[in-house]
DNA sequence: GCCGCGATGTATCGGACCGATACATCGCAC
DNA sequence: GTGCGATGTATCGGTCCGATACATCGCGGC
Protein backbone atom coordinates (compact mmCIF):
# COMPACT_ATOMS: atom_id res chain seq x y z
CA UNK A 1 0.00 0.00 0.00
CA UNK A 2 2.80 2.22 0.93
CA UNK A 3 4.13 1.65 -2.38
CA UNK A 4 1.55 2.98 -4.11
CA UNK A 5 0.79 5.98 -2.55
CA UNK A 6 4.91 7.32 -3.01
CA UNK A 7 4.39 6.45 -6.25
CA UNK A 8 1.27 8.48 -6.68
CA UNK A 9 2.16 11.32 -4.56
CA UNK A 10 5.98 11.01 -6.63
CA UNK A 11 3.85 11.49 -9.96
CA UNK A 12 2.52 15.02 -9.20
CA UNK A 13 6.53 16.30 -8.22
CA UNK A 14 9.64 14.93 -6.77
CA UNK A 15 9.84 15.00 -3.10
CA UNK A 16 12.50 14.28 -0.27
CA UNK A 17 11.19 11.98 2.43
CA UNK A 18 9.73 14.22 4.66
CA UNK A 19 7.83 16.24 2.37
CA UNK A 20 6.61 13.30 1.36
CA UNK A 21 5.46 12.08 4.65
CA UNK A 22 3.79 15.29 5.07
CA UNK A 23 2.04 14.87 1.53
CA UNK A 24 1.15 11.57 2.25
CA UNK A 25 -0.56 12.54 5.64
CA UNK A 26 -2.93 15.16 3.98
CA UNK A 27 -4.05 12.81 1.52
CA UNK A 28 -4.64 9.92 3.85
CA UNK A 29 -5.37 11.77 6.82
CA UNK A 30 -8.30 10.41 6.32
CA UNK A 31 -8.01 6.47 7.09
CA UNK A 32 -4.79 6.51 8.73
CA UNK A 33 -2.34 8.66 10.99
CA UNK A 34 0.97 9.50 9.84
CA UNK A 35 3.41 7.28 7.97
CA UNK A 36 6.14 5.77 10.11
CA UNK A 37 9.59 6.73 9.33
CA UNK A 38 10.25 2.86 9.81
CA UNK A 39 8.16 1.90 7.16
CA UNK A 40 9.17 5.08 4.94
CA UNK A 41 12.55 5.00 4.27
CA UNK A 42 12.76 1.26 3.65
CA UNK A 43 9.91 1.41 0.99
CA UNK A 44 12.07 4.10 -0.44
CA UNK A 45 14.81 2.07 -0.79
CA UNK A 46 13.03 -1.24 -2.18
CA UNK A 47 11.32 0.93 -4.45
CA UNK A 48 14.96 2.73 -5.98
CA UNK A 49 16.17 -1.26 -6.03
CA UNK A 50 13.67 -1.99 -8.04
CA UNK A 51 13.92 0.71 -9.97
CA UNK A 52 10.88 2.49 -10.03
CA UNK A 53 12.17 5.44 -8.28
CA UNK A 54 15.88 7.42 -8.52
CA UNK A 55 17.47 9.07 -6.14
CA UNK A 56 19.22 12.60 -6.40
CA UNK A 57 21.16 14.58 -3.43
CA UNK A 58 19.99 17.86 -3.92
CA UNK A 59 22.80 20.30 -5.22
CA UNK A 60 22.60 23.97 -6.12
CA UNK A 61 26.23 24.15 -6.59
CA UNK A 62 25.76 26.08 -9.64
CA UNK A 63 23.26 28.29 -9.14
CA UNK A 64 24.00 31.77 -7.55
CA UNK A 65 20.46 32.19 -6.97
CA UNK A 66 19.53 33.39 -3.60
CA UNK A 67 18.91 30.67 -1.74
CA UNK A 68 15.45 30.63 -0.43
CA UNK A 69 13.94 31.06 3.10
CA UNK A 70 14.12 27.57 3.50
CA UNK A 71 17.24 25.91 3.41
CA UNK A 72 18.53 23.14 1.71
CA UNK A 73 21.00 20.97 2.64
CA UNK A 74 21.66 17.13 2.79
CA UNK A 75 18.55 15.92 1.56
CA UNK A 76 18.04 13.62 -0.52
CA UNK A 77 15.10 14.09 -3.52
CA UNK A 78 12.99 10.98 -4.73
CA UNK A 79 11.98 10.78 -8.55
CA UNK A 80 9.73 8.57 -10.05
CA UNK A 81 10.78 6.74 -13.04
CA UNK A 82 9.20 5.93 -16.69
CA UNK A 83 8.67 2.39 -15.07
CA UNK A 84 7.56 3.86 -12.06
CA UNK A 85 4.69 5.32 -13.61
CA UNK A 86 4.13 1.88 -15.26
CA UNK A 87 3.98 -0.04 -11.91
CA UNK A 88 1.37 2.58 -10.43
CA UNK A 89 -1.02 2.07 -13.29
CA UNK A 90 -0.62 -1.47 -12.88
CA UNK A 91 -1.13 -1.40 -9.48
CA UNK A 92 -3.55 0.65 -9.49
CA UNK A 93 -5.49 -1.38 -12.48
CA UNK A 94 -5.06 -4.60 -10.24
CA UNK A 95 -7.45 -5.36 -7.39
CA UNK A 96 -6.45 -7.95 -5.20
CA UNK A 97 -8.78 -8.50 -1.70
CA UNK A 98 -6.02 -6.14 -0.33
CA UNK A 99 -7.61 -3.33 -2.00
CA UNK A 100 -11.12 -3.33 -0.61
CA UNK A 101 -9.86 -3.24 3.14
CA UNK A 102 -10.27 -0.22 4.83
CA UNK A 103 -6.12 1.13 4.19
CA UNK A 104 -6.42 -0.53 0.72
CA UNK A 105 -9.28 1.28 -0.11
CA UNK A 106 -8.46 4.45 1.47
CA UNK A 107 -5.19 4.66 -0.85
CA UNK A 108 -6.74 3.44 -4.16
CA UNK A 109 -9.59 6.32 -3.84
CA UNK A 110 -6.78 8.90 -3.11
CA UNK A 111 -6.02 8.17 -6.47
CA UNK A 112 -9.15 8.23 -7.77
CA UNK A 113 -8.60 11.08 -9.96
CA UNK A 114 -5.74 9.08 -11.55
CA UNK A 115 -7.28 6.21 -12.07
CA UNK A 116 -10.05 5.45 -15.05
CA UNK A 117 -13.63 4.86 -14.59
CA UNK A 118 -13.99 1.28 -15.65
CA UNK A 119 -11.80 0.35 -12.41
CA UNK A 120 -13.14 3.53 -10.11
CA UNK A 121 -16.26 1.78 -10.60
CA UNK A 122 -15.04 -1.80 -10.03
CA UNK A 123 -13.13 -0.72 -6.80
CA UNK A 124 -16.07 1.10 -5.39
CA UNK A 125 -18.73 -1.69 -6.21
CA UNK A 126 -15.91 -4.03 -4.51
CA UNK A 127 -15.63 -2.38 -1.43
CA UNK A 128 -19.55 -1.98 -1.26
CA UNK A 129 -19.68 -5.77 -1.50
CA UNK A 130 -17.10 -5.98 1.48
CA UNK A 131 -18.88 -3.77 3.38
CA UNK A 132 -22.15 -5.01 3.52
CA UNK A 133 -20.62 -8.35 4.19
CA UNK A 134 -19.21 -6.87 7.52
CA UNK A 135 -22.41 -5.16 8.35
CA UNK A 136 -24.01 -8.40 7.39
CA UNK A 137 -21.59 -10.38 9.91
CA UNK A 138 -22.78 -7.52 12.63
CA UNK A 139 -26.34 -7.58 12.21
CA UNK A 140 -25.83 -11.46 13.09
CA UNK A 141 -23.97 -11.05 16.32
CA UNK A 142 -26.12 -8.37 17.13
CA UNK A 143 -29.60 -10.50 16.06
CA UNK A 144 -28.14 -14.42 17.02
CA UNK A 145 -25.60 -13.49 19.51
CA UNK A 146 -26.59 -10.89 21.91
CA UNK A 147 -27.57 -12.41 25.14
CA UNK A 148 -23.69 -13.72 24.89
CA UNK A 149 -22.42 -10.13 24.89
CA UNK A 150 -22.25 -7.75 27.75
CA UNK A 151 -23.52 -4.05 27.09
CA UNK A 152 -20.90 -2.41 25.93
CA UNK A 153 -19.55 -4.59 23.61
CA UNK A 154 -22.84 -4.54 22.14
CA UNK A 155 -22.80 -1.19 21.92
CA UNK A 156 -19.45 -1.51 19.99
CA UNK A 157 -20.79 -3.42 16.96
CA UNK A 158 -24.24 -1.02 16.93
CA UNK A 159 -21.79 1.79 16.05
CA UNK A 160 -20.04 -0.32 13.63
CA UNK A 161 -23.11 -1.25 12.47
CA UNK A 162 -23.74 2.66 12.07
CA UNK A 163 -20.80 3.28 10.32
CA UNK A 164 -21.02 0.00 7.58
CA UNK A 165 -24.60 1.48 6.55
CA UNK A 166 -23.04 4.62 6.68
CA UNK A 167 -20.18 3.66 4.06
CA UNK A 168 -22.86 1.58 2.36
CA UNK A 169 -24.70 4.36 1.72
CA UNK A 170 -21.62 7.09 0.43
CA UNK A 171 -20.43 4.08 -1.42
CA UNK A 172 -23.91 4.05 -3.38
CA UNK A 173 -24.06 7.64 -4.06
CA UNK A 174 -20.60 7.63 -5.58
CA UNK A 175 -21.26 4.41 -7.87
CA UNK A 176 -24.33 6.53 -9.07
CA UNK A 177 -22.14 9.53 -9.97
CA UNK A 178 -19.82 7.56 -11.43
CA UNK A 179 -22.22 5.52 -14.14
CA UNK A 180 -23.64 9.05 -14.87
CA UNK A 181 -20.34 10.41 -15.66
CA UNK A 182 -20.27 13.33 -13.20
CA UNK A 183 -17.29 13.96 -10.93
CA UNK A 184 -17.36 13.71 -7.21
CA UNK A 185 -18.87 16.17 -4.94
CA UNK A 186 -21.94 18.10 -5.72
CA UNK A 187 -21.44 20.41 -8.14
CA UNK A 188 -22.54 23.75 -6.71
CA UNK A 189 -25.63 25.27 -7.76
CA UNK A 190 -24.92 27.24 -11.14
CA UNK A 191 -22.75 25.04 -13.05
CA UNK A 192 -25.22 22.08 -13.71
CA UNK A 193 -28.89 23.55 -14.52
CA UNK A 194 -30.51 26.09 -12.85
CA UNK A 195 -31.50 24.24 -9.51
CA UNK A 196 -31.32 27.71 -7.26
CA UNK A 197 -32.43 25.71 -4.61
CA UNK A 198 -31.42 21.85 -3.96
CA UNK A 199 -32.77 19.94 -0.72
CA UNK A 200 -33.27 16.44 -1.67
CA UNK A 201 -32.91 15.89 -5.90
CA UNK A 202 -33.28 12.44 -7.69
CA UNK A 203 -30.56 12.80 -9.52
CA UNK A 204 -27.71 11.77 -7.20
CA UNK A 205 -25.80 14.89 -7.83
CA UNK A 206 -25.69 16.24 -4.45
CA UNK A 207 -23.27 13.92 -2.57
CA UNK A 208 -23.60 15.97 1.43
CA UNK A 209 -24.18 13.27 3.85
CA UNK A 210 -27.58 14.10 5.67
CA UNK A 211 -28.50 12.53 8.70
CA UNK A 212 -31.88 10.99 8.97
CA UNK B 1 -3.56 -5.38 21.79
CA UNK B 2 -3.98 -9.17 20.93
CA UNK B 3 -2.71 -9.82 24.51
CA UNK B 4 -5.07 -8.08 26.10
CA UNK B 5 -7.77 -9.19 24.06
CA UNK B 6 -6.86 -12.89 24.80
CA UNK B 7 -6.37 -12.41 28.41
CA UNK B 8 -9.86 -10.73 28.70
CA UNK B 9 -11.43 -13.55 26.44
CA UNK B 10 -9.93 -16.22 28.34
CA UNK B 11 -11.34 -14.76 32.04
CA UNK B 12 -14.78 -15.75 30.65
CA UNK B 13 -13.86 -18.92 30.08
CA UNK B 14 -10.66 -21.49 28.69
CA UNK B 15 -10.31 -22.07 25.37
CA UNK B 16 -8.48 -23.23 21.93
CA UNK B 17 -7.20 -21.82 19.27
CA UNK B 18 -9.74 -22.07 17.04
CA UNK B 19 -12.53 -20.88 19.36
CA UNK B 20 -10.44 -17.93 20.42
CA UNK B 21 -10.24 -16.85 17.44
CA UNK B 22 -13.87 -16.91 16.52
CA UNK B 23 -14.91 -15.44 19.78
CA UNK B 24 -12.09 -12.78 19.13
CA UNK B 25 -13.68 -12.08 16.03
CA UNK B 26 -17.35 -11.78 17.36
CA UNK B 27 -16.24 -9.62 19.94
CA UNK B 28 -14.07 -7.06 17.98
CA UNK B 29 -15.82 -7.75 15.12
CA UNK B 30 -16.89 -4.14 14.82
CA UNK B 31 -13.51 -2.55 14.88
CA UNK B 32 -10.78 -4.99 12.80
CA UNK B 33 -11.12 -7.91 10.55
CA UNK B 34 -10.37 -11.23 12.02
CA UNK B 35 -7.51 -12.44 13.67
CA UNK B 36 -4.85 -14.05 11.77
CA UNK B 37 -3.04 -17.14 13.14
CA UNK B 38 0.16 -16.02 12.47
CA UNK B 39 -0.45 -13.63 14.80
CA UNK B 40 -2.50 -15.52 17.27
CA UNK B 41 -0.67 -18.70 18.00
CA UNK B 42 2.95 -16.97 18.70
CA UNK B 43 1.01 -14.36 20.88
CA UNK B 44 -0.21 -17.66 22.64
CA UNK B 45 3.31 -18.62 23.08
CA UNK B 46 4.13 -15.39 23.99
CA UNK B 47 1.41 -15.42 27.00
CA UNK B 48 2.61 -19.04 27.89
CA UNK B 49 6.26 -18.61 28.26
CA UNK B 50 5.16 -15.31 30.25
CA UNK B 51 3.38 -17.35 32.98
CA UNK B 52 -0.11 -15.30 32.01
CA UNK B 53 -2.10 -18.73 30.37
CA UNK B 54 -0.93 -22.51 31.09
CA UNK B 55 -1.57 -24.87 28.15
CA UNK B 56 -3.18 -28.21 28.48
CA UNK B 57 -3.45 -30.49 25.63
CA UNK B 58 -6.57 -32.90 25.50
CA UNK B 59 -5.29 -36.37 25.45
CA UNK B 60 -7.65 -39.18 25.60
CA UNK B 61 -6.93 -40.76 29.26
CA UNK B 62 -7.06 -44.08 27.46
CA UNK B 63 -3.81 -43.48 25.10
CA UNK B 64 -1.55 -45.19 26.99
CA UNK B 65 -1.08 -47.35 24.31
CA UNK B 66 2.25 -46.23 21.99
CA UNK B 67 1.05 -43.99 20.08
CA UNK B 68 0.04 -44.04 16.44
CA UNK B 69 1.89 -43.75 13.58
CA UNK B 70 -0.10 -40.93 12.73
CA UNK B 71 0.36 -39.19 16.09
CA UNK B 72 -3.15 -36.92 16.89
CA UNK B 73 -2.31 -33.76 17.65
CA UNK B 74 -5.24 -32.57 19.73
CA UNK B 75 -6.79 -29.42 20.76
CA UNK B 76 -4.42 -27.50 23.39
CA UNK B 77 -7.01 -25.61 25.55
CA UNK B 78 -5.57 -22.37 27.09
CA UNK B 79 -6.63 -21.62 30.69
CA UNK B 80 -5.40 -17.86 32.48
CA UNK B 81 -3.65 -17.89 35.14
CA UNK B 82 -3.67 -16.10 38.58
CA UNK B 83 -0.95 -14.07 37.46
CA UNK B 84 -2.82 -13.60 34.09
CA UNK B 85 -5.30 -12.21 35.67
CA UNK B 86 -3.47 -9.65 37.27
CA UNK B 87 -1.64 -9.27 34.10
CA UNK B 88 -5.04 -8.07 32.41
CA UNK B 89 -6.04 -5.08 35.06
CA UNK B 90 -2.86 -3.52 34.55
CA UNK B 91 -2.95 -3.65 31.02
CA UNK B 92 -6.38 -2.21 31.54
CA UNK B 93 -5.75 0.48 33.60
CA UNK B 94 -2.91 1.31 32.38
CA UNK B 95 -3.32 3.73 29.11
CA UNK B 96 -0.26 4.13 26.99
CA UNK B 97 -0.81 6.58 23.91
CA UNK B 98 -1.91 3.18 21.79
CA UNK B 99 -4.56 3.00 24.21
CA UNK B 100 -6.82 5.86 21.84
CA UNK B 101 -6.16 4.71 17.85
CA UNK B 102 -8.53 2.71 16.04
CA UNK B 103 -7.79 -0.56 16.97
CA UNK B 104 -6.52 -0.29 21.10
CA UNK B 105 -9.57 1.94 21.77
CA UNK B 106 -12.22 -0.60 20.47
CA UNK B 107 -10.59 -3.28 22.51
CA UNK B 108 -10.18 -1.94 25.58
CA UNK B 109 -13.87 -0.37 25.04
CA UNK B 110 -14.75 -4.42 24.43
CA UNK B 111 -13.85 -4.89 27.84
CA UNK B 112 -15.49 -1.71 29.46
CA UNK B 113 -17.49 -4.53 31.74
CA UNK B 114 -14.43 -5.57 33.19
CA UNK B 115 -13.27 -2.26 33.82
CA UNK B 116 -13.98 0.34 36.54
CA UNK B 117 -15.55 3.26 35.40
CA UNK B 118 -12.80 5.65 36.49
CA UNK B 119 -10.82 4.00 33.57
CA UNK B 120 -14.24 4.21 31.36
CA UNK B 121 -14.22 7.55 31.89
CA UNK B 122 -10.36 8.28 31.09
CA UNK B 123 -10.26 6.48 28.23
CA UNK B 124 -13.62 7.23 26.53
CA UNK B 125 -12.25 11.25 27.51
CA UNK B 126 -8.76 10.33 25.88
CA UNK B 127 -10.57 9.15 22.97
CA UNK B 128 -12.74 11.87 22.18
CA UNK B 129 -9.37 13.96 22.50
CA UNK B 130 -7.66 12.30 19.89
CA UNK B 131 -10.90 12.30 17.68
CA UNK B 132 -10.96 15.95 17.82
CA UNK B 133 -7.78 15.95 16.96
CA UNK B 134 -7.58 13.89 14.00
CA UNK B 135 -11.30 16.04 13.39
CA UNK B 136 -9.24 19.31 13.48
CA UNK B 137 -6.90 17.96 11.00
CA UNK B 138 -9.13 17.17 8.56
CA UNK B 139 -10.74 20.84 8.81
CA UNK B 140 -7.17 22.19 8.29
CA UNK B 141 -6.53 20.00 5.37
CA UNK B 142 -10.30 20.79 3.60
CA UNK B 143 -9.71 24.75 4.84
CA UNK B 144 -6.17 25.25 3.65
CA UNK B 145 -5.20 22.63 1.56
CA UNK B 146 -8.50 22.15 -0.38
CA UNK B 147 -6.88 23.66 -3.89
CA UNK B 148 -4.11 21.22 -3.88
CA UNK B 149 -6.18 18.37 -3.64
CA UNK B 150 -8.61 17.04 -6.49
CA UNK B 151 -12.38 16.29 -5.92
CA UNK B 152 -11.73 12.43 -5.18
CA UNK B 153 -9.46 13.04 -2.23
CA UNK B 154 -11.76 15.91 -0.82
CA UNK B 155 -14.70 13.90 -0.88
CA UNK B 156 -12.38 11.16 1.22
CA UNK B 157 -11.85 13.61 3.79
CA UNK B 158 -14.89 14.60 3.81
CA UNK B 159 -16.25 11.62 4.52
CA UNK B 160 -13.26 11.13 7.03
CA UNK B 161 -14.39 14.27 8.43
CA UNK B 162 -18.34 13.18 9.05
CA UNK B 163 -17.10 10.03 10.86
CA UNK B 164 -14.99 12.03 13.30
CA UNK B 165 -18.33 14.16 13.90
CA UNK B 166 -20.29 11.43 13.96
CA UNK B 167 -17.90 9.62 16.90
CA UNK B 168 -17.16 12.43 18.94
CA UNK B 169 -21.18 12.85 19.41
CA UNK B 170 -21.49 8.78 20.41
CA UNK B 171 -18.27 9.51 22.68
CA UNK B 172 -20.31 12.66 24.44
CA UNK B 173 -22.88 10.36 24.66
CA UNK B 174 -21.26 7.47 26.42
CA UNK B 175 -19.62 9.89 28.91
CA UNK B 176 -22.54 11.74 29.58
CA UNK B 177 -23.93 8.10 30.74
CA UNK B 178 -21.02 7.03 32.52
CA UNK B 179 -20.68 10.19 34.56
CA UNK B 180 -24.42 9.76 35.29
CA UNK B 181 -23.62 5.79 36.77
CA UNK B 182 -25.83 4.73 33.56
CA UNK B 183 -25.06 1.40 31.57
CA UNK B 184 -24.61 2.16 27.60
CA UNK B 185 -27.10 2.41 25.39
CA UNK B 186 -29.25 5.52 26.91
CA UNK B 187 -32.78 4.81 27.70
CA UNK B 188 -35.00 6.93 28.69
CA UNK B 189 -35.79 4.89 31.66
CA UNK B 190 -37.97 5.70 34.76
CA UNK B 191 -35.88 3.84 36.64
CA UNK B 192 -33.60 6.95 37.68
CA UNK B 193 -34.47 5.89 41.46
CA UNK B 194 -32.10 4.66 43.68
CA UNK B 195 -28.81 4.34 42.41
CA UNK B 196 -26.79 1.96 44.79
CA UNK B 197 -23.10 2.28 44.35
CA UNK B 198 -21.51 -0.50 43.06
CA UNK B 199 -17.80 -1.15 43.10
CA UNK B 200 -18.42 -3.80 39.82
CA UNK B 201 -19.18 -2.62 36.65
CA UNK B 202 -23.14 -2.03 36.04
CA UNK B 203 -25.17 -4.49 35.68
CA UNK B 204 -25.29 -4.69 31.63
CA UNK B 205 -29.17 -5.81 31.76
CA UNK B 206 -31.25 -3.32 29.42
CA UNK B 207 -29.57 -4.26 26.00
CA UNK B 208 -32.41 -3.17 24.12
CA UNK B 209 -31.68 -2.35 20.45
CA UNK B 210 -33.24 0.12 18.89
CA UNK B 211 -32.22 3.11 16.80
CA UNK B 212 -32.21 6.61 17.68
C1' DG C 1 -18.96 -49.07 1.59
C1' DC C 2 -16.34 -45.22 0.68
C1' DC C 3 -15.28 -40.76 -1.25
C1' DG C 4 -15.11 -36.09 -1.50
C1' DC C 5 -15.64 -31.77 0.96
C1' DG C 6 -16.31 -28.24 4.07
C1' DA C 7 -15.60 -27.24 8.91
C1' DT C 8 -12.45 -27.80 12.58
C1' DG C 9 -7.89 -27.48 14.31
C1' DT C 10 -2.62 -26.40 14.94
C1' DA C 11 1.33 -24.34 13.14
C1' DT C 12 5.21 -21.69 10.43
C1' DC C 13 7.29 -18.18 7.39
C1' DG C 14 8.24 -13.96 4.95
C1' DG C 15 6.96 -9.44 4.72
C1' DA C 16 4.63 -4.92 5.85
C1' DC C 17 4.31 -1.57 9.03
C1' DC C 18 4.97 0.84 13.52
C1' DG C 19 7.13 3.12 17.68
C1' DA C 20 11.19 4.37 19.76
C1' DT C 21 15.42 6.06 19.10
C1' DA C 22 19.61 8.35 17.37
C1' DC C 23 21.83 12.03 15.17
C1' DA C 24 22.64 16.32 12.60
C1' DT C 25 21.46 21.12 10.80
C1' DC C 26 18.87 25.43 10.71
C1' DG C 27 16.32 29.66 12.22
C1' DC C 28 14.96 32.13 15.98
C1' DA C 29 14.11 33.83 20.57
C1' DC C 30 16.18 35.15 24.81
C1' DG D 1 25.93 32.02 22.68
C1' DT D 2 22.64 29.11 23.97
C1' DG D 3 18.63 26.56 24.16
C1' DC D 4 14.75 24.89 21.37
C1' DG D 5 11.59 23.46 17.98
C1' DA D 6 11.24 22.32 13.12
C1' DT D 7 13.48 19.96 9.49
C1' DG D 8 15.77 15.95 7.80
C1' DT D 9 17.77 10.95 7.30
C1' DA D 10 18.14 6.52 9.14
C1' DT D 11 17.96 1.92 11.97
C1' DC D 12 16.10 -1.67 15.11
C1' DG D 13 13.03 -4.63 17.51
C1' DG D 14 8.54 -6.05 17.66
C1' DT D 15 3.57 -6.79 16.24
C1' DC D 16 0.58 -8.43 13.11
C1' DC D 17 -0.99 -10.24 8.58
C1' DG D 18 -1.57 -13.35 4.43
C1' DA D 19 -0.28 -17.48 2.42
C1' DT D 20 0.56 -21.97 3.11
C1' DA D 21 0.76 -26.65 4.96
C1' DC D 22 -1.15 -30.50 7.12
C1' DA D 23 -4.35 -33.49 9.93
C1' DT D 24 -9.06 -34.89 11.70
C1' DC D 25 -14.14 -35.07 11.75
C1' DG D 26 -18.94 -35.40 10.28
C1' DC D 27 -21.97 -35.83 6.59
C1' DG D 28 -24.22 -36.30 2.21
C1' DG D 29 -23.93 -38.53 -2.33
C1' DC D 30 -23.10 -42.41 -5.14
Amino acid sequence: MLELAILGLLQEAPMHGYELRKELTAKLGAIRAAISYGSLYPTLRRLQAAGWITEAAETPATAEEVPALTSRRGRVVYTITAEGKERFAQLIAQAGPETYDDTGFGVHFAFFARTDQATRLRILEGRRRKIEERREGLRDVLGRAAERLDAYTLELQRHGLDACEREVRWLEELIANERSGRAPTAPKPGTTGGRGDNDSPPTPGTSRTERP
